[in-house]
RNA sequence: GGGCCGAUAGAUCAGCGGAAGAUCGCCUGCUUUGCAAGCAGGAGGUCAGGGGUUCAAAUCCCCUUCGGUCCA
């Protein structure tokens, strides 16, 4: 960070002075004479009440404003990206205007859409969620507006200058702001190996916008000048807005007639100096924990003389109000762009924001579905944001799935709370931190809500959540190191030629490097192992090709059998085409079963995950629940019509940017695909996506597509394993020679087989349940014979008896027998070891107990039980005559002490 | 991707080393003009699956499968 970074031509010929803050230090940029950076907490907001731009703008007006200066100054406006970050791997959502552009664009590989450019970015993150609806400015869903311009050598479009002119302009001559109220603060800035100088734009105690100039890679703590330097500012249009309203907080300012329809419904009163009073005490506080939160309270309430309670009671609702404000919007923006709430990944931020929603409701007492303010929120932004109108079914359709999952959870959390705390009850304890964090972590009961559930009181400790996450502070396991092959450098791409002929089979091609078993060709007609969809194998002369690997843009072949392959020559290939023909229709497959799935079950459905082998596929699609047998069907008979049909299927390569502005962001299916071009497959109408992988050339050569099963794989995804063509065959084949074979078995017919199936389930539990009770019959017959020839002690009869059956008949009729007054039983068996059983019944004085013990030590084991009824065994079954008069000598000798 | 909790009758769950239980629901009979209900009796379980420990496992240990939940 050097001070001549943010000397800029700007500042000197405009007359800026260069000041210190005399509170943080930093050095700023400023036309003014204020003494201080100009952002809390050097100074409190100054535009609440007051704005500092001569018109008030709701968010659409400000957004516009804003996208038109740019298109006035030569700047061509383009859409948003989704939130999911579907064209990256390396995060879950869009968090920054630039992340767009990145890494393609950034790294110069892929052409920007335009340049320079302007957008309204919509965004999501949540790591400061807690804050939401507390300090009057944090959101999980905001816009960042940006213009962007990315500098090649020699192509240079504009740098520090022109982009600060540019803030400053549209501040002070499109906003009406006065020139000495902004100033411009040197900072540093680092993100995702990136770095470069900074200025924040400070006004009335807030940063509404940060200017980076882009021009460092950071490589091991070094800086290294990139080749492309990158203009990334990014201005908040939520700040913006509330700054031009000059209302007491940002969600004011932003909610619009949502927040309004809530006030409405929950009956609160508004007292703008209070609200003012918060945002500004939060403005100046660092929040970080509750303890942070209860301190912002507790300054609020003296600053306005209130007492803390009665400033709580009041400020809560407001709190409530926005929350559900910013979590409604977030929501709204997640489900269109394909996120279906589920308990992993990018779904469980979906299922997140629905559930600390509907807490919130709650709290305010209104009874409406979540849903029902989900479609105010996208009444409010549909004009601005058209994609919202045509997906707003399955938005309020999602979040309405999941407010029944919610409920459900909380019906379930109510029983255990309450069983929980009877069995506490009894131990004369009550609900503890230990058994709130549990409630929490894995039943989803918040404190909150256990409170309300539980009869008695329930204290939550401060440092809640900081102890739930201490219990997943756990130490990772080593991840397993993938040991990396070492390929000669300067290998050129391998020229994948099936791309150009997916029906080329054999090919001669030059040996570029042999590394142990696998070699590297200058071209090849072997497709690698990716996007699901496994290698070819075949013939490289009379070596076997057993695998095909993708490293970097080389294909590897891996061979087995004598290395016959010599660098720098020509080789021979053969692919197995039946294998490869297979592969080919279940990908293609794969496409028509996604269009007919997003066909029958709507526009939320994406793919997660596919895998394509030769006898089978699998598709992953993201779908709240488990598909009904008549959405199979339907998906099924679509696919199949989609094959008849005829349809032809094109590829071709196209840049990325053109791509996605002619087919959307559909395209990513399968996950990040990188290069600058891709390839679009496109079957007829049906379904486009960008995929590597090789594909018929017509929906005919698909053949017979057939769903062998789906199952929910987690909540939130479903798996789909189908056949196609031969394979389809094959297994219809095999199952119904299955079937036939079943059926002769049952002395049945296939049509006919559910009913004999049924009617030999129903026959086998009479017939056990008939053995079951002659068993019975049959100890009820023998009891008598027993009682009559047992031996007496102090009259008490004790009867021996021996039999070869298993524990559990013996236990049967030690039961009977002590049912008899007066009586005891040494009941042995030879089965499965040595057996003993000795009861007595309840008019008999004599623990059981240790007679088992000293008896079963005889024959090597052991026993225990009840005092009036012990039962033990062991191994050395030949000695079962010598344990048994043993247990009845020593229960005479027991007896006889009485 | 990781942590935690769980899987027992049709449903909700108890039992947590010594014959598989409760409540609701279901069936039969009685009572009632009918309904709600009441009374008497009854059916209904591979204790998720597989290994192990033990004389003995629903119960303890390990693995697998499935569900829930928290976190990234």
């Amino acid at each position: 960070m050097e001070p001549k970074d943010y000397e800029l031509e700007f500042f000197k010929s405009n007359g800026f002075q260069r000041k210190q803050c005399k509170t943080c230090g930093k050095f700023y940029w400023t036309l003014g004479d204020s003494e201080t950076c100009g952002e809390a907490p050097c100074v409190e907001y100054t535009f609440i009440g007051k704005p500092l731009f001569k018109e008030k703008l709701s968010v659409h007006e400000m957004r516009e404003s804003f996208l038109s200066f740019l298109e006035k100054e030569g700047h061509t406006r383009i859409g948003r990206y989704p939130i999911t970050a579907r064209w990256r791997d390396d995060v879950f959502f869009t968090q920054a205007s630039i992340y767009g552009f990145q890494p393609w664009v950034i790294q110069g590989v892929v052409e920007p859409p335009a340049n320079p450019l302007g957008i309204s970015q919509t965004c999501v993150r949540f790591n400061d969620i807690d804050n939401v609806g507390k300090t009057g400015s944090h959101l999980t869903m905001f816009e960042m507006m940006a213009h962007h311009v990315f500098n090649k050598k020699g192509k240079e479009v504009y740098w520090k200058d022109r982009t600060t002119e540019l803030c400053h302009e549209f501040l002070t001559k499109v906003q009406g702001l006065d020139p000495k109220a902004v100033n411009y603060s040197e900072a540093w800035w680092e993100g995702g190996g990136n770095a470069g100088p900074c200025l924040e734009v400070l006004l009335g105690g807030v940063e509404v916008a940060t200017l980076v100039f882009m021009a460092y890679a950071t490589e091991n703590g070094n800086l290294k000048p990139l080749d492309m330097q990158v203009v990334d500012t990014g201005y908040g249009l939520e700040r913006l807005t509330w700054m031009s309203q000059g209302t007491p907080s940002a969600y004011e300012a932003v909610f619009g007639s949502v927040l309004g329809k809530l006030k409405e419904l929950s009956g609160t009163k508004v007292d703008e100096n209070a609200l003012a009073e918060y945002s500004k005490v939060a403005g100046s506080l660092k929040i970080e924990t509750a303890a942070d939160v209860r301190e912002l309270r507790a300054d609020t309430a003296a600053r306005l003389g209130m007492k803390v309670d009665d400033f709580m009671s009041y400020i809560k609702p407001f709190e409530s109000m926005y929350v559900i404000c910013d979590h409604t919007r977030a929501l709204m923006f997640m489900l269109s762009d394909g996120v279906v709430p589920s308990n992993v990944r990018q779904g469980y931020f979906g299922r997140l924001l629905v559930r600390r929603a509907l807490r919130e409701m709650s709290q305010l007492g209104i009874e409406k579905k979540l849903s029902e303010i989900v479609a105010l929120q996208v009444d409010y932004f549909s004009k601005d944001f058209p994609d919202l109108k045509e997906n707003k079914d399955e938005i309020l359709k999602l979040v309405d799935v999941e407010q029944d999952k919610y409920h459900e959870t909380l019906v379930k959390g109510k029983s255990i709370v309450k069983r929980l705390e009877e069995s506490l009850h009894r131990e004369g304890k009550g609900i503890a931190d230990a058994e709130l964090i549990e409630l929490y972590d894995s039943h989803g009961l918040n404190p909150e809500v256990v409170a309300e559930f539980a009869d008695s009181k329930v204290n939550v400790p401060d440092d809640f959540y900081k102890r739930v996450a201490a219990r997943h502070a756990k130490t990772k396991d080593a991840e397993d190191v993938i040991v990396g092959v070492q390929l000669p450098k300067d290998l050129p791409a391998t020229k994948q030629l099936f791309f150009k002929d997916p029906y080329k089979y054999r090919f001669r091609a030059k040996v570029l490097a042999i590394v142990n078993d696998l070699v590297v060709l200058d071209k090849t007609c072997f497709y690698a192992e990716s996007g699901g969809q496994e290698s070819d194998t075949g013939t490289m002369k009379d070596m076997k090709v057993v695998h095909v690997d993708k490293i970097g843009n080389i294909v590897v072949h891996k061979v087995e059998g004598e290395m016959q392959a010599k660098v720098g020559k020509l080789i021979t290939c053969t692919i197995d085409e039946t294998r490869r023909r297979r592969l080919q229709r279940h990908h293609t497959a794969t496409h028509i079963i996604n269009g007919a799935a997003r066909n029958v079950l709507g526009n939320h459905i994406w793919q997660t995950g596919a895998h394509k082998a030769p006898d089978v596929a699998r598709l992953d699609i993201t779908h709240y629940a488990d598909l009904t047998k008549d959405e199979l069907e339907k998906i099924e008979t679509i696919a199949n019509e989609t094959v008849l049909s005829g349809a032809k299927v094109q590829s071709t390569f196209m840049e990325r940017t053109l791509a996605e502005k002619r087919h959307g962001f559909r395209l990513y299916q399968g996950g990040a695909v990188p290069g600058k071009e891709l390839r679009v497959v496109r079957i007829g109408d049906f379904d486009v996506e960008a995929c590597g992988g090789i594909h018929c050339k017509n929906t005919l050569e698909v053949g017979a597509i057939k769903i062998m099963g789906t199952r929910r794989i987690q909540d939130g995804v479903v798996r789909m394993e189908f056949t196609a063509g031969m394979a389809s065959v094959e297994k219809m084949m095999s199952v119904w020679n299955e079937v036939k074979d079943v059926s002769v078995k049952l002395n049945s017919s296939p049509e006919n087989m559910s009913d004999a199936v049924d009617k030999l389930v129903a026959d086998w539990n009479g017939l056990r349940k008939e053995l079951d009770s002659v068993k019975k019959g049959l100890v009820g017959e023998t009891v008598d014979d027993l009682v009559k020839k047992a031996s007496q002690v102090n009259g008490i009869r004790i009867v021996r008896h021996l039999q070869s059956e298993d524990m559990k008949h013996l236990v049967s009729l030690a039961k009977q027998l002590i049912a008899q007054p007066k009586t005891v039983a040494v009941l042995g068996s030879d089965q499965g070891g040595a057996k003993i059983v000795i009861a007595r019944s309840e008019d008999v004085v004599m623990d059981c107990r240790p007679l088992i013990k000293k008896t079963m030590e005889m024959v090597g084991g052991s026993g225990g039980g009840k005092p009036d009824f012990a039962q033990g065994g062991g191994p050395e079954t030949a000695r079962i005559e010598e344990a048994l008069d043993s247990a009845v000598a020593s229960a005479k000798a027991a007896l006889e002490k009485e």
